[in-house]
RNA sequence: GGAGGGAUCGCAUAGUGGUCUAGUGCGGCCGCCUGCUAAGCGGUUACCUCGGGAAACCGGGGUCAUGGGUUCGAAUCCCAUUCCCUCCGCCA
């Protein structure tokens, strides 16, 4: 959420910044709001000052008279107090409401453009080319070796489900503890292993709530709320602290199954494995000072570009534009990976910087130095990496004329020394 | 699922309707003293918000887990919720 100060006192500069998102926001309703807040909170709190320097000799009264007579006249006061509280709260809860509808301003050097396709290539590994042999896309590969099941994931729990059998699941599995391996011992991140359900203050926190509801999987009788990213457990574990200055960044890695409802996307990417309902993702987070944010973004990306490198995969980054994004983040930056079968890029990560927009929602602060006073700190996020789509491209990639699949050097100790995966008999 | 106990200023505690502008100890910070120590002495010690001010700061309001209620007035009384602990039951 934005700071109400700033969007009072530079209210222009929001107008234009949500203009650039193509985003309708309830600014004027906002700043309406507010101003109408702020003069009942003054009234109210001069009552309340009243009150209280009344009650302050009504306690040092003794002679009972005196002190019924005081009691009276201020039942007025406490009267004209009941009248305007509730018409107070009523007012502060309708800001609140509204301030959490309008997303985070996009920073500066992010591109301006209306949709994705205003998106800018930053720089591109390797060159997207088709293989020697018509190239089969992996939900024929994944079948036709046993490896992919999508009839039995249907079965299991429906559409956009499927279940991973034999070297399929081990690949997972592998990719999951390489990735984690890799940025604990590389790039030190402090793994955790989170829980995949929260309490509802956790998605208004991340800014999942209220703007993406409909995406979200809900438990209403224990109001559990899957989570979509781990990024959500993880932008709350430090809800409501104040950090250390010197404990600043801290960089977490956690990996987690992501539980979405695609109701957005309806129809969209049905074959395969590119959308899931159900998906693993090992996701990057760190809290910064803000002036380290933009610094900790740039390794970010690279952090998760190590992946793909380690896996030997086409990739590129992209550069979101204004329109393009997301609700929380400032500055965005894609990782795609190349897929010689259906001649795509697949998003397998995408990184951004929030700066302090969640962390005013979650409440996480930083003392510079002891005394000082507290500051929001940055948040940033980034899958390193998604799996399904990794395991797509893997495939569809390293697959062969024949049908079997060869593995990167990388994946091979985590595959039990497996180098090719071959149809199972 | 059942029974009970608890949640107070970083930590530990005191506080059962008005002098609580929440006390004390520890820890932290600042200073002083001492040519002996992790010694002694003094001071200080949170956050949010509104208003004023260029600022240092000043004034008001709020916060004793959270949300309601009773009352002129609530850390204190009542209700609900959350979390923690103990015991019983069930159980991977």
């Amino acid at each position: 959420m934005l700071s109400i100060q700033f969007i009072r006192e530079h209210a222009d500069v929001v107008r234009q910044a949500l203009a650039a998102r193509r985003t309708e926001a309830p600014l004027d309703e906002v700043l309406r709001l507010d101003s109408e807040r702020r003069r009942l909170l003054q009234e109210v709190e001069s009552l309340r000052a009243e009150q209280n320097a009344a009650g302050k000799r009504i306690g040092a009264a003794k002679d009972s008279d005196e002190r019924k007579r005081m009691i009276a006249a201020l039942k007025d006061v406490s009267a004209r107090i009941d009248d305007l509280e509730p018409a107070l709260k009523d007012i502060d809860d309708q800001l609140q409401a509204r301030l959490m509808e309008i997303p985070n301003l996009p920073d500066p050097a992010t591109p301006e453009g209306a949709d994705e396709t205003g998106n800018a290539i930053v720089r591109q590994s390797g060159e997207p080319g088709a293989l020697d042999f018509p190239a089969k896309p992996h939900w024929e590969l994944g079948e036709a070796l046993g490896i992919i099941d999508f009839e039995r994931g249907a079965r299991l729990a429906g559409s956009r489900f499927y279940v991973l059998r034999g070297a399929g699941a081990r690949l997972e599995r592998a990719l999951i503890t390489m990735m984690l391996d890799l940025h604990t011992a590389r790039h030190g991140y402090t793994e955790l292993y989170l829980p995949a359900v929260v309490k509802e203050e956790c998605m208004w926190a991340s800014g999942q709530l209220p703007k993406f509801a409909d995406n979200l999987y809900h438990d209403v009788e224990d109001d559990f709320w899957l989570v979509p990213t781990a990024e959500v457990p993880l932008t709350n574990i430090h809800r409501d602290e104040i950090l250390e200055g010197v404990a600043l960044p801290l960089s977490y890695v956690a990996y987690t199954p992501c539980f979405r409802r695609e109701k957005m996307s309806a129809g969209r990417d049905v074959r395969g494995i590119k959308r899931g309902h159900q998906f693993d993702k090992v996701e990057l987070y760190k809290f910064t000072r803000p002036e380290e944010s933009e610094e900790a973004l740039q390794q970010m990306v690279g952090h998760a570009e190590a992946v793909v490198r380690e896996l030997g995969l086409t990739h590129r980054v992209v550069q979101i534009c204004t329109g393009d994004l997301g609700f929380n983040a400032a500055k965005t930056y894609d990782l795609e990976v190349w897929s010689p079968a259906t001649g795509e890029w697949y998003e397998v990560s995408s990184v951004s910087n929030c700066t302090d927009f969640q962390a005013r929602r979650a409440n996480v602060r930083f003392r510079r130095e002891t005394g000082a006073r507290p500051e929001f700190v940055h948040t940033l996020n980034g899958s390193g990496t998604a799996l399904p789509r990794v395991v797509a491209a893997l495939l569809e990639n390293y697959q062969r004329p024949d049908g079997s699949v060869e593995l990167p050097p990388a994946l091979i100790p985590y595959m039990g020394g497996l180098a090719l995966i071959e149809p199972d008999v």
